[in-house]
DNA sequence: ATGCATGCAAACTCTTTGCAAACGC
DNA sequence: GCGTTTGCAAAGAGTTTGCATGCAT
């Protein structure tokens, strides 16, 4: 199932000719596995072990690269100031935890005519969409494991 | 109706124990007022005949205020890498045309249902909501108006 | 062998912060 | 008059860019 995203956005590299350096294979992999929508620090962090000379600037650019490939998508920040990328293009909401900011999915069928009736109604040619719901992951509801200033009084992301 | 709105932020700042100060109130009335969900930029730069010693950093600190009592949203970026911002907190879709970057809303019945659901199967306390469907809007998609180097093949906002 | 990709460092942009002067209450 | 708010300047943070070296094809 992984492998098969990662498959994916491999194939999709070397679809449009370009290069299959080991670097953006292991940030294709990383995105096809991980479940929380990594950011470019959090991707670069991950892989340095692997990489010991890996740059932040060689995130992005391949981040730009499956981005403008149409084969991730970028999520905004999760209050946390940062990008978030999500290889998981299929009509869905994100949530995010104003707290810990953490991103989880959510699925959601009604998902999928609502999309329709905005074309439909809007005359706008959708092309993507950003479903967040924002507020307290049940862990983060009850425990007070992270106590820390609670300053978005508001909910508003960044 | 605009002055509604715009009562209802001043109104916010007051019981807040707040001052308001004329560049507050302007602040207000233009978030109150304007249909296209401005940046932090587009307000000073529209208020800035009026005030001509106006500040960007008091635009941010009082868009963080408003923030904060819960009296706007932030809606992310929109393409342009800047936040924008809406006073207009009931429950809605925001249309973000990746090519001229204007926001434009977009009423929808089905999201409050949506919104419940949520709540209950996913066990976070929702807080807000960010419903952003971003593409080419009417006028971008027929005339070449704003004729501007497209980059954006993703769609991806930011 | 060719030219795209990497990685370093510097640059950019939006946003935040510190602090003295100004002003709402 | 007191204490908040403003406005300027400088700092901060994430992201982008330029360019020489390195590597996939």
């Amino acid at each position: 199932m992984e492998t098969r995203m990662m498959n994916h956005l491999i194939d999709g590299l070397k679809r449009a000719g370009l290069r299959l350096t080991p670097q953006r294979v292991a940030i294709c992999r990383l995105l096809a596995e991980s479940k929380d929508h990594p950011t470019a620090s959090m991707i670069y962090h991950a892989l340095l072990p692997q990489f010991p000379t890996l740059s932040l600037a060689t995130v992005y650019k391949t981040l730009d690269v499956l981005k403008r490939l149409g084969l991730v998508q970028s999520l905004g920040d999760a209050g946390d100031g940062c990008e978030h990328y999500d290889a998981d293009l299929t009509p869905h909401i994100n949530l995010v935890c104003v707290r810990c900011h953490r991103v989880s999915d959510y699925v959601e069928e009604a998902i999928q005519q609502v999309e329709q009736r905005v074309a439909e109604r809007s005359g706008y040619e959708i092309q993507g969409a950003r479903i967040v719901y924002y507020g307290l992951c049940p862990t983060c509801r009850n425990g007070e494991k992270t106590p820390q200033i609670e300053e978005q009084s508001s909910g508003g992301v960044r």
